[in-house]
DNA sequence: AACTAGGCT
DNA sequence: GTATAAGCCTAGTTG
């Protein structure tokens, strides 16, 4: 790596976890305790702070090294519950695309099944570019991205890009029903809701505002529906889990939010019997009409965790 | 205080 | 003609 980007890195997580984190430690817990903002989100997520624990490093090698210094304490394990895919399975869910639907009902790949209907091929015959190419028009769908933003994420001509979108919505009609109906409701209402009925405005789209804040305020109608849905869910999940765990007479607790992921600590011997209660209740928080599949994780700390 | 860079979902 | 991917928090720099 070049070494000005390597000294980037590795200062950041020097300056902002290494140096940091230590001194966080209470003294009479010894445990750090982050603070959790309700209002922190204008979409209806949780916000942490002081310090920051939904952005500890995962994504390196050497920040990876931050998560094992997060350890359960002594006879218990640390066990990590994550929504799978989450954000598109409420599009899916919200559109009522048949197609989207019928693969996460399949629980199929659905980076690689996207690639398959994009690319015309059988299931088989998708390459991984294909299926980068199908991840990142996925991503980029529930952020409001254009066909421009697509040849800033790939390797993707504009005229590629264009044609990808193009084919993306012919195959997945209901998406483009869908994302065609918020944009409409956005600017005739001034708002848009989740799932749940929680509401976001956005005045900008109902007076002459630059184009600029408008197209903004567009992505953002796009998107808040989706990652509001998916906040809503996940607070539900978070008021249900106590409660499931005292009623199967478990003992173990949450520590930790991380948008789409919960990080519990429980004793050693009741590891798989909390797993399926916690999966069990985030599963069932909010059905909707596809499941809510969950991934579970668990180790001695948060940086060496093992699939159960 | 404003700005930039960079960590996470 | 122009800009173009959502939501956060923290540290370091600049003025």
């Amino acid at each position: 790596m070049d070494w000005v980007l390597e000294h980037r890195e590795l200062s950041k997580i020097k300056s902002t976890y290494v140096d940091a984190l230590p001194p966080a430690i209470n003294p009479a817990t010894g445990r750090i305790h982050t603070s959790y903002s309700q209002i922190g989100a204008v979409t209806g997520r949780l916000s942490s702070s002081n310090p920051n624990l939904q952005n500890i490093p995962i994504r390196t090698e050497e920040g990876r090294r931050i998560r094992n210094g997060f350890i359960a304490s002594k006879g218990n394990l640390l066990l990590s519950v994550d929504y799978s895919q989450i954000e598109l399975r409420i599009v899916a869910h919200m559109a009522e695309d048949e197609g989207m639907l019928a693969a996460f009902r399949a629980e199929e790949d659905i980076h690689a099944t996207t690639a398959g209907a994009i690319y015309g091929v059988s299931p088989d015959a998708v390459t991984k570019e294909m299926r980068r190419h199908a991840k990142a028009i996925n991503f980029g769908l529930i952020y409001g991205m254009s066909a421009f933003g697509l040849t800033r994420s790939t390797d993707l001509t504009l005229a590629e890009a264009e044609n990808f979108v193009k084919t993306y919505f012919e195959k997945f009609p209901g998406v483009k029903k869908y994302l065609d109906g918020i944009r409409k409701q956005a600017a005739q209402q001034g708002y848009v809701q989740t799932l749940l009925g929680r509401k976001r405005y956005f005045p900008a789209l109902q007076s002459k505002q630059n184009v600029q804040i408008k197209n903004r305020e567009e992505r953002e109608a796009i998107n808040a529906p989706i990652q509001g849905t998916a906040a809503d869910i996940m607070k539900i999940a978070m008021l249900k889990i106590p409660p499931a765990l005292k009623k199967a007479e478990l003992s173990g607790k949450m520590l930790l939010q991380v948008h789409d992921e919960l990080v519990l600590e429980c004793p050693k011997d009741e590891l798989k019997e909390t797993a399926r209660v916690v999966q069990e209740t985030m599963a069932n928080a909010y059905p909707l009409s596809i499941p809510l599949s969950t991934e579970a994780r668990y180790g001695p700390s948060w940086g060496e965790m093992k699939t159960i």
